[in-house]
DNA sequence: AAGGATTTCAACCGCGTATTG
DNA sequence: CCAATACGCGGTTGAAATCCT
């Protein structure tokens, strides 16, 4: 008889944070189902990508959406819906979740609101034109979505050796952490005689990896690393 | 101050898609 | 091809925080 090994659930400790981050920076990403396991956490695989991705993550901007965000949201919820990865991708340093959660708890009872006061100043004679050439100025005003070039580099980024494929890969701490990780794992990572400036964010080989493409399908420049 | 109502947001779940063998 | 596995996404939940009476 095979026991399913014990897989915790509920909110992330510090110390469950450390080691993910850890792992993560030393090794990068491999195998999410596999990973939790090496890094000595009892977690599922899906439950660390989630954090990592939306908490741990370097770089992200948390709370306090600004106006200009909160417009961009809007509008790209009318022309795309709730597809929020791809409103998330608009948005430097935003994650689908905080988007998500911030459309459904704030945002959406905005719209709701402006819709009903608009309706009610406004009489009833809307043609579909009308609707039409409000989609065209969406689309034509998403052509001014500044690019990622417009956006200062990320700060804080860390590379590792990925010890599994022998490539270098990104990955990266979160800002609030990042000291104290760094020490965390500078000693055995000097005591092996890895250099980590070597691989500093301002290194040749960081830049060389740290690049944008373009994604034909939504029509926008990413950054794949985001 | 107390406690009920409401809001926020981190995290889970299920499903669709992509990848691999 | 096809099945198994991994990944990513969006909807939803529930605990914690905040507000209100």
């Amino acid at each position: 008889m095979v026991r399913k090994p014990y897989v915790k659930k509920g909110t992330w400790t510090p110390d469950e944070d450390q080691k993910l981050v850890a792992y993560i920076m030393r090794y990068g990403i491999w195998n999410w189902n596999e990973m939790p396991r090496f890094a000595g956490l009892q977690r599922s695989g899906k439950s660390c990508r989630l954090r990592w991705m939306n908490y741990l993550r370097p770089n992200i901007r948390r709370g306090n959406f600004t106006r200009e965000e909160e417009e961009t949201i809007i509008r790209l919820q009318k022309k795309l819906g709730n597809r929020w990865s791809a409103i998330a991708a608009r948005l430097p340093n935003r994650t689908d979740n905080d988007i998500k959660n911030h459309w459904n708890t704030r945002l959406k009872k905005r719209v709701i609101l402006e819709n009903n006061n608009s309706a009610s100043a406004t009489t009833e004679t809307h043609s579909s034109n009308e609707e039409n050439s409000a989609d065209d100025a969406d689309s034509s005003s998403l052509l001014n979505i500044p690019t990622m070039a417009d956006f200062p580099e990320p700060s804080g980024c860390h590379q590792t050796l990925d010890v599994n494929n022998n490539s270098m890969r990104e990955t990266f701490v979160s800002s609030e952490n990042y000291w104290e990780i760094l020490s965390f794992l500078e000693q055995p990572l000097i005591a092996e005689g890895f250099d980590c400036e070597a691989v500093s964010p301002n290194s040749q080989l960081w830049h060389s990896h740290h690049e944008h493409y373009y994604d034909p399908v939504d029509d926008f420049w990413a950054n794949p690393l985001i």
